[in-house]
Formats: C-alpha cells, structure tokens, sequence
DNA sequence: GCGCTGCTCTACATCGTTGTATGCTTCGGG
DNA sequence: CCCGAAGCATACAACGATGTAGAGCAGCGC
C-alpha cells in the first residue's frame, strides 16, 4: 500500500548508517562489520527494499540483459532454443529479451539498431532473412553480438553454428543404409547459395555422390518458409507428381512433419513405402506418428556456447579476442520413420 | 568505433540548443520552431545518438516493460501464447521480458517478488502449481498484476481467463453427438478442486450427466504434467486394461496427441474406433495424423485484453477501477480425429 | 505605449545507484 | 609512543535523461 517507492536512503535512516553503507551491504562489499551489515539487512527487510534496477544500470553503465532475436515463438525449434538461451543466461545471472523478427528482412535489420540495443549488453542474432550481402550491416553494430545460425559466414561477430553440411550427409546416409535410393527432399531454395538450405543440400547430395546415386531434380522440392504447412504442401505435390520415392528428406522438423502428415492422409506407410527423417530434433518428433527420426543439432550446448561468448565480450577477458566460430556436434536418432 | 556513448549533451552541443530542447524533440514536444527541430534531427543522425532507455527509466519511473510469467516456451501452449502477447503488447508501444517457471510453486512465488519487478511495469502472470491458498500471496504485490489461467479466481488482480467448463462441454458434447457412449478423459487431477483440469472435467460430467450417459471412473486416466508423454502413458493404460472406449477427450492438446501416438502405434483407427478431441488448438493440431480436432480459446484475445487491462492498470484511466474479470470466447474446432 | 497571451527555449534540480577519495578507528611492530 | 596498515564507514560527484519554472520575444487589443 505504501505509495512511494523504498530506496537506499530510506533504508540508510532506519539502519542508521549512510547510503553507500547500504550500497556496499547489497553488493557484498567485504569490509564491513556483521553486525553493521545485519542492521542493514534487518532495516531492508523490514522496508521490503529492492535495488532499483534501472538506477543501477544507469549508473553501471550495464543492464544484466541480453537480447535474443529469433523469427518466431510459434516456430518449435525457436521456442526451444529460447527456453535454452534463457535458462543458460540465468545460470550466468543475465536476462534475456526476446525479440521477434518474423523472419522479415527489414525487421531483422531494424533489430540491430532499435530502441532495446541501448538498454541490452549485447545481443544473440538469429537471422533467417538475410544473406551474406548484409555483413556490412554487422560491422556498424558497436556492441557485443552473437551469431546464430547459417545466414552468415565470416562476419565480424563470433558465431555459433552446427556441421551442416556433414549432418545432412549423414541424415541422407541413414538413408542409404536402410536401402533407400528414391530419396526425395524438401525444403529447397532455389537459386540460394548460402543459408541452411543451401548447406543441407551440399550434404544431400555428397551424400548422393559418396553412394554412387545419381542425383536427380524431380526429387527436389521447394518450400520457402521451413512450416509444417509447405512441408505438407511440397510432400503433396511430390506425391501428385507421382515422382517415384521411397524416402523423403525434410531439411527440418516442421517439413518433415508436414509430410509425414500428407503420407498418413494418403495412406503410404511410413517406414515401409517412405522413409522420413527430419533435422532439429524437436520436441515433437518423438511423439509424432510414427515419431521421426532427426537430426539432433546440439540446442543446448549452442544455446550455453552463445551466452558464454557473448558474457566474455561483455566483461572481457575475451573482449578483444579475434571472432570466433563455434561449431555445435550433431548426432543422428533413430526412430520409427526410419526403422527396420 | 567511438568508444564513448553519444548522449543528449553531444547533440545539444553539436544542435547548439541546450539538452533539454533535445530531450523535447525526442519526446515530440509541440512547441518547437521547425528549423530547430530539423538542426536536432540532424545532429541526432550524424552522431547516431538514441536515448539511453536506463537513464529515462529511472526519470520517468517506468521502463516500458512488462513481465510475462508463463511455466516453459517448450509447451506450445505457452510459445504460442508469449509470441500472441508479444506482438500485442509490441502494438502498443511495450516490451515483454519473459520469465519461465517451470510450473514450480516455488519459482512461481519468487517471480512475484524477484528482482525483475523493479525493472517492469507489470506483469502477466501464468502459474500452473499455485492454487486457491496462495491467493494471499498475491495481495502483497504492489504492481500492476493480471492474472491469466485458471488456478486462482477471485483474487486481488484483473483475470483474464475463458469458459473451461462450457468449453469441456462442448468438446465433450461434440463427442456425443457422432455417437460416442464410452469417452474417456486424459489430463484429470484426482483430488483437486481447482484449475483447468478440474474445470474441464466438470464440463464433462456436465455432458455426460445432460446426454444421459453413466460416468464411469474407468474411463478417467490421470497425468500430472500436461505433456505429450504423460498423454501417451495415459492413453497406454486405458489400452492395456482393456477399457472398452470409443471416445478420447484430451484436457489438452499435447496429452491428446501423446494418445494419439499410441493409438496409430497400436493400430487403432482414428476416428473409425476411437474419435479424439484436445483442447488449445496449438499450431500442431492442424498438422498431426490425423488432424485433431480441438478447442480454440481465443490466445489471441486472451493475450490483447491482458495486454490491455495490464496498460489500464499501469498509466490509467483503468487504474483504481474494482478487479475484473474477462471471460474470452472459445469454438469448437472440427478436424479429422472426430469426423464422420 | 502597456499589459497580456502564446510560443519557444533554457537553467536547474532530480530520479536511485555506485565509484572515488578520504576520514576515522584499531592494532601490531619498531 | 609513534607510525603504517588494515578494517570500516562516510561524503560527494557522477550516470543520462526529464519535469518544473520561468525567461525572452513576438503579436495582439486597448
């Protein structure tokens, strides 16, 4: 009910000690006498007092949050990598900001400048719209940044990334192996060199290569936005086309949920007619029917590399390091998509 | 490369007017001369100032942020329903700091006092372990507060929540009407009397009783966690006990698609022998196999009137207005799991 | 020519903390 | 008995913005 806010002052009276007495309590300065510091600790417990964060900041010239800019929440593999970010951000004492781009150029640059840059000690950047012409736009940012994903090689931040190309190999290999040789794709972009398409296609169709399997461009199909709907949609119009096929490579989860649902609708067995294997590993793949086998990309172990890279921009002693490139393991789980 | 912020007192100097003018600029205020509004601009763009968020927080006394308290990102539920809030609250000119809980009473409890509520205007406050005891753990707060869910009602802070019981009737009723006699209920709390579970399963006596047809316990499989998993065990049990059922009613959608997993493992026909219901309508929903028919309830609408009630709160007219109570609308949505 | 009103801008204090510099004890060693 | 070093506490000046009060200066009515 107390109307005004309780400040250091307040509880400085009441202690009967000066302000940077009850500066120095809080912030576990070691030289001061028990019993000083339990007056103290009694009078802010008694006032209810908490520091005012936004005073410190301005006066640390820090804010304790970071921020994270992801293209969507609803996406499962965003969400999950949120949830990762935010719980390893609060091991290290930091809040996370989220910020949604929706996968929209303009927005994504428009992240890098905002408002929230100013109250943020640095920032997790996770683009999907824009491309190796945009390294210019990095280099204006003049503060700590992470960066996510495969947009972006070579820009002037540290960047934490997965095998891309090596995973897709072995997803498709996990193919080959049970005998697959019709193996469809989707999720392609066209005329794309760069980005995660781009790289899990270089796999693909090494993995193509290595097993002697000519590659073919009617097993290809395109879906921009990596959904469970233009999963379902390219899968339909695979089938439509009546391309033979006797598996279907989605380049992430969502799509290859999307597909397995078209294959369920259209009564194909799945794994006996098609074989299915996504790459995320998300949630949802092991309750799926049948449940998907994926690519685990290491989520977690990106998530907590991201934040650390970025806490020793912040506060050194990696502050005037080189930038650097972090690439997160993989491994292949096998479920019911593939079996047998 | 400028290694010193740029603050209001570098544009004054470069403008040649004094920092306030520069402030007033920033802030839109009216009586400024054209000329020397475009001389602020200018400066502003070349030395590429933006305010320091810290700084005006601590002046204005509010950040501009609001806290959003929801158990995980990893349950679709609550990814869908923080990307909602996000974007509502964007509209209007706020920022959500997401807190997660992990539907842990006691973490629950500590975000109501942490740290965060000093750097936050208010909070929309999701909690999955509190119940009706814990409501006066709510009247000590002192800050704009809106409650969502339905684990407490009748407390001392705005509730935005939705028609539980009608809706499990009506999902419930759904049921009935394509003939089912034998529906089963995955999700149920035994012994609580509080909450979505307990809500929802009145709404589904409430059918059963209004359809005439016995309640039989055996038809009701308990799960804790409301997560694919616990669905699937769920769903498991009934099965290898040999429960004669036609019908499955999910409390929610990830338990009904956990069911739904075991029922295509085990060769069960959707909805041919048993017809499935969830309740959320999450994105997956649209895309499972088969698709599951659901509740909507209204995210949407729930995250845009919490946002609203919250802004109420925080800068009036709504301020001291008595405690509401917003009820959002939900529809039954039809999908392949109930159809025929 | 006087006072008034309305626009435009400025000086100053202030928000709640923390860094710096410094003062006052007390204690042990020479 | 003096001195330096530690231990403990304090005063003061920032951090970068905004609210308040009021100062100039037009233009207007009388």
């Amino acid at each position: 009910m107390s109307e005004t806010r309780v400040t250091m002052r307040d509880v400085a009276a009441r202690a009967q000690v000066s302000l940077k007495t009850v500066s120095n309590v809080v912030n576990n300065y070691p030289y001061i006498k028990a019993s000083t510091r339990s007056r103290v600790e009694e009078a802010i417990a008694e006032l209810g007092f908490t520091v005012n964060v936004s005073a410190r900041n301005l006066r640390r010239g820090r804010s304790g949050m970071i921020g994270l800019a992801v293209p969507e929440l609803s996406l499962p593999y965003f969400a999950e990598l949120a949830d990762s970010v935010i719980r390893a951000a609060e091991a290290r004492g930091l809040t996370v900001l989220i910020e949604q781009t929706g996968a929209v150029r303009e927005r994504e640059l428009a992240v890098l400048g905002g408002e929230r840059r100013s109250f943020t000690d640095g920032l997790i950047y996770s683009p999907l719209a824009l491309g190796p012409d945009d390294v210019g736009e990095l280099s204006v940012v003049d503060y700590p940044l992470v960066l996510l994903g495969e947009r972006i090689f070579g820009g002037p931040a540290d960047h934490v990334t997965m095998s891309n190309v090596e995973a897709a190999y072995a997803a498709t290999m996990h193919l080959v192996e049970r005998g697959r040789r019709r193996i469809a794709v989707i999720g392609a972009h066209e005329g794309e060199a760069v980005g995660s398409a781009a790289l899990r296609m270089q796999g693909y169709r090494r993995a193509l290569d290595h097993a002697g399997i000519p590659f073919d461009p009617a097993l290809v199909a395109e879906a921009g936005l990596w959904h469970r709907s233009t999963g379902a949609e390219a899968m339909a119009r695979l089938l439509d086309d009546r391309v033979e096929i006797d598996a279907v490579f989605g380049l992430n989860d969502a799509l290859a949920l999307g597909a397995l649902h078209v294959l369920h609708d259209r009564r194909v067995s799945v794994p006996g007619q098609i074989a299915v294997i996504g790459f995320d590993d998300i949630d949802e793949t092991a309750y799926s029917s049948p449940t998907l086998s994926t690519v685990h990309p290491g989520r977690e172990e990106i998530a907590r590399t991201a934040v650390d890279l970025l806490l020793q921009r912040i506060e050194g002693p990696g502050k005037d390091q080189p930038f650097r490139e972090v690439i997160a393991d993989f491994s292949i789980v096998e479920r019911q998509s593939t079996a047998g």
